[in-house]
RNA sequence: CGGGGCGUAGCGCAGCCUGGUAGCGCACCUGCCUUGGGCGCAGGGGGUCGUAGGUUCAAAUCCUAUCGCCCCGACCA
């Protein structure tokens, strides 16, 4: 059994100034954590046994359906140039050098070294499927560490592969995963929900975030109330209501209109008394996607959307498969357009042809760009646009007639209140974390790294992969987003440092001293994981600190011990059961059992 | 990367503008007292004021550089 008065618990009764989110304050005011470094922190004991629990309830799960292994963190960089993630990854990877000079990098996923195993010992697809995963530190360099362990540079990860002899076999193996993350989040207490995610330039096909929702959030969910749909803002589609074209004017082919310094929509809404929903917005942008060799490459790309939406850079990113996006230069603008900022608008843009998306080598016309119309836009006519000329705008412009394009798709962010796709209800917008990311990977790795297998009919097969993640430290951290009050938070049994705490009011007195002493043995006889605060403290600065450091559930020794009662406190609701000594182990043991 | 803010005792802060003995609250140590929500009294320890340079008789304070940490933005012309 642990007693308070022996172990290091540094409670804080102010939190650091720099602390934002609850989560952070708490984790710090109730000394789980010492930030060391930005995004880098050390785990003190509360915080270290709690996350210890929670990987133990991931490894128990994950070994269900998978097996544990334990792979380096420190990696060649030979092995991610095979994949050619060395330089895709950018200045988001902690390098080093070791005393030879070679390159090294610091874990982020491990995709590489897993598929190195498999590409050089898998051989026949009788091994096949094989799921392997760890429980493993990755190291990320942010460009921006935030929120205490919400965001960092170090952290804990579980992530895990799969390999398949086909798409069905991957299904399978997905689906195991889902199964198993709804698990795993079931019993840590969360309440959180699967969404679907945007998954990437690599080809994947499917992928599912499991979100948390909470101010704290850095990521957009959009779900629906009545059916089941929910997805990241980077993936979520709705349904708009219909908007009204303008009526064409005089032969109804495209006019100037005289437009003095009205270059921002708002102002050319209320200048030509329209709704922006009749309005062409432009927004231009260059792509940017480091190839595998290290080499930056560039394409211009311009999108066109409805007045009052606004772009989404993940899904347009995604459309020519690049790593970044920053929006044009005055110069670069000239050059495509011909035109002035504030008066963009399609009419005379050249639009390279669909064939050339991916293809990221420089055209013979280089005033072409990609030009994407948002599909909002598709089927409307009549619009407003900028003419490209300084002052003047265009009015009776169609897409398709008047202007062509690359490719029509969906690079809108969705609104709060739009149509659910699936059924129409108004759709909700809130804050999430990301716990879990599970993803279809397809060929990418085992293809790049030359994993191959062979068949029945003793032909090569490269294997199809899965990856799979949970974010440890974000279970911890997720928890206490949701479940705090102004005094601290509360954890759930199953992950909390301890079950119970056991409180004598005052242990100068002999007799609450013994009493409490006797209730924690009892407990911890009883399967209870129980600290004992044995502390000569005041009764207040126990209760407050018992408050604080997300423990569950309470046991007061005190006044009433004369006639032969404690109290047992739910830490959530401040419920407080007045109950016989003799019968704490077993009311006690049957809250744990059910929750907080 | 852009913008802003902050670095003074373990934590929270004042002092800086207007240069002149480094302070307050909490925490910590000792003693007494107290014991159901961070109690009281008395005494005490702890800071080269982020770092480096400069100005000055004198720098926490003014100037320059640098490092660190936090926040916002990297979204529409």
């Amino acid at each position: 059994m642990h007693r308070w008065s022996q172990l290091f618990i540094p409670t804080l009764r102010e939190a650091p100034a720099d602390a934002e989110v609850a989560s952070h304050k708490f984790l710090v005011r109730a000394g789980y954590i010492r930030q060391l470094a930005a995004g880098i922190y050390s785990y003190l004991f509360l915080a270290n046994r709690s996350i210890k629990r929670i990987e133990q309830i991931v490894r128990e799960e994950m070994d269900k359906i998978a097996q544990e292994f334990y792979l380096p963190a420190i990696h060649p960089r030979e092995v991610w140039e095979a994949s050619g993630r060395w330089s895709v990854m950018g200045d988001n990877m902690f390098r080093l050098k070791d005393r030879k000079g070679a390159d090294l990098c610091l874990g982020m996923t491990e995709e590489e070294i897993m598929t190195e195993i498999a590409r050089k010992e898998l051989r026949s697809y009788k091994q096949l499927p094989q799921i392997w995963y760890q429980i493993q530190s990755k190291f990320r360099d942010e460009p921006r560490p935030k929120s205490g362990l919400l965001r960092v540079r170090q952290f804990t990860m579980k992530d895990a592969y799969s390999f398949d002899m086909d798409a069905a076999g991957l299904d399978v193996s997905y689906q195991k995963h889902y199964d198993t993350y709804c698990r795993i989040f079931d019993r840590c207490g969360l309440r959180y929900v699967a969404v679907e995610a945007h998954s990437g330039s690599m080809g994947g096909s499917q992928s599912h975030e499991f979100m948390v929702y909470t101010e704290a959030g850095e990521d957009l969910v959009a779900s629906c109330p009545s059916c089941h749909y929910a997805a990241n803002l980077e993936k979520a589609t709705s349904r708009l209501a219909p908007v009204q074209d303008l009526t064409p004017t005089g032969n109804g082919l495209p006019e100037l209109i005289h437009t003095p310094g009205k270059g921002a929509i708002a102002d050319i809404v209320a200048f030509l008394e329209i709704s922006a929903t009749q309005d062409i917005k432009c927004v231009a942008y260059i792509a940017q996607k480091t190839a595998a060799d290290g080499k930056v490459l560039h394409q211009p790309l311009i999108a066109f959307l409805r007045g009052d939406h606004t772009v989404n850079e993940t899904k347009l990113l995604a459309i020519v498969g690049g790593n970044e996006l920053r929006t044009m230069q005055t110069e670069e603008l000239e050059k495509y357009f011909n035109g002035p900022a504030g008066f963009l608008g399609p009419v005379g843009v050249n639009p390279r042809p669909k064939e050339k998306l991916g293809d990221w080598s420089d055209p013979a016309d280089s005033r072409s760009a990609f030009v994407i119309l948002d599909s909002a836009l598709e089927g409307r006519g009549n619009m407003i646009c900028g003419a490209n000329k300084l002052d003047y705008h265009y009015r009776n412009v169609t897409p398709g007639r008047d202007f062509h394009y690359t490719v029509a798709a969906d690079i809108r962010n969705v609104v709060e209140g739009e149509g659910c796709s699936n059924c129409g209800t108004p759709l909700k917008l809130g804050k999430a974390v990301e716990i879990g990311h599970i993803f279809k990977l397809g060929y990418k790795y085992s293809k790049s790294m030359g994993a191959t297998v062979l068949d029945k009919d003793g032909k090569e097969v490269t294997p199809i992969m899965g990856s799979y993640g949970i974010g440890i430290e974000r279970i911890l951290t997720s928890c206490i987003e949701q479940n705090h009050d102004d005094n601290g938070f509360w954890l759930t049994p199953a992950i909390a440092p301890f079950h119970v705490v056991v409180v004598p009011t005052n242990v100068a007195d002999a007799k609450l001293s013994a009493a409490g002493l006797e209730i924690a043995n009892a407990l911890e006889a009883a399967g209870c994981d129980v600290i004992l605060d044995d502390r000569d403290e005041r009764p207040g600065v126990k209760f407050k600190d018992a408050d604080l450091v997300g423990i569950p559930f309470r046991v007061n020794v005190g006044k009433k011990l004369v006639e032969g009662k404690v109290e047992v406190v739910r830490r959530s609701t401040r419920e407080t059961l007045e109950v016989a000594v003799a019968d704490v182990p077993a009311i006690v043991a049957k809250l744990i059992a059910a929750g907080v």
